[in-house]
DNA sequence: CGGCTTTGACCGGCGC
DNA sequence: GCGCCGGTCAAAGCCG
């Protein structure tokens, strides 16, 4: 994975595409050029070449804030990728499987001394000290992620569309939340293994938490309700077990680059593994949708609208 | 009537 | 051993 690599292609195509324009430009002073030498140019011809002139220097200075913007999308990049570097470097041995067991024990402590607590976080990070402390491996295998959702403030229901079927079986107001959680499990497949925990987050109660424990070993019940939450915005983050558990709100990514240093990546816990940000940041450089719609997209602001 | 939600009871792990 | 706490069970109620 190497995120300079799509960098450099866009930058790459900007600069062809300067290049591109200004081959056009000098073809059209060129030929403005052999007008005014020989041929007297029609009025209307100037008009549009001034048009054109005009369009190249807005198109070019809309090229130039899309290059600012990736190259600040790079700086956040770099910056989270050195956060990580060292996070990892300081908690080297952060490969841990999580007990649930130890769960409690690991909230108490947390609590103390992470009070903000957003998202539960201290469900699925264990500290350090616990890790050196008690491995037990043979506890949970089943890998545990989480799912954010941004629900609107009114919306008091702890329902996460995720494509499965669910049925609660629990509710538990947990001491360290005062909104309630709710069990759920795979009710889609009798055999699914699957079960989900819904928590509205400490710090933002429009936030739903959704843990989930163990794999489908079913195909999604529907892959559109996934997708139809048209108030929600649901952001994934597979932990492979003991991993730090990561906040990323793209509900905020679509502002303008200006934000997006103070817009997150929300990482609600410090720490994030080297691993899962390379994997997202390789998942993005390696679809070539996204880099279509990257190109598409620059290229649309690139060409003469007709 | 079947499936789902609600909610109090129960269970087991952990700390003291 | 006891109390606390998270997780689960299961009966009752609701709804289409």
């Amino acid at each position: 994975m190497d995120c300079s690599s799509w960098i450099n292609t866009s930058l790459d195509l900007n600069i062809n595409s300067h290049r591109v324009y200004e081959d056009v430009l000098q073809k059209k002073e060129v030929e403005n050029n052999f007008f005014s030498l020989g041929l007297r140019k029609s009025s209307v011809k100037e008009e549009s070449n001034g048009a054109l002139v005009e369009e190249l220097k807005r198109v070019s200075a809309e090229n130039k804030k899309l290059t600012e913007m990736l190259t600040e999308m790079c700086e956040n990049y770099n910056t989270l990728r050195s956060n990580l570097t060292e996070y990892m470097r300081n908690n080297p041995d952060n490969k841990e499987v999580i007990s649930t067991s130890k769960k409690r024990k690991s909230e108490s402590s947390n609590n103390n001394s992470n009070p903000l607590g957003v998202n539960g976080n201290s469900e699925s990070s264990s500290t350090d000290e616990e890790t050196c402390k008690k491995p037990r491996e043979e506890t949970i295998k089943a890998k545990v992620s989480k799912v954010y959702h941004r629900t609107e403030p009114s919306d008091i229901s702890l329902i996460v569309k995720d494509g499965y079927q669910w049925r609660k079986y629990g509710q538990k107001v947990t001491r360290d939340n005062p909104s309630p959680r709710a069990y759920f499990k795979c009710s889609f497949a009798p055999t699914c293994p699957v079960k989900k925990k819904v928590q509205r987050s400490v710090d933002d109660p429009s936030i739903l938490v959704a843990t989930y424990e163990g794999e489908h070993n079913h195909p999604i019940s529907s892959q559109m309700e996934a997708t139809s939450g048209s108030n929600r915005c649901m952001t994934t983050v597979s932990v492979p077990c003991s991993a730090p558990t990561v906040t990323l709100d793209w509900t905020k990514s679509k502002s303008s680059c200006k934000e997006s240093k103070n817009m997150n990546p929300k990482i609600h816990s410090p720490e994030v593994p080297q691993i899962l940000v390379e994997h997202m940041a390789s998942s993005l450089t390696n679809d070539p949708n996204f880099r279509a719609a990257l190109v598409a997209a620059i290229s649309g602001q690139m060409l003469p609208k007709n």
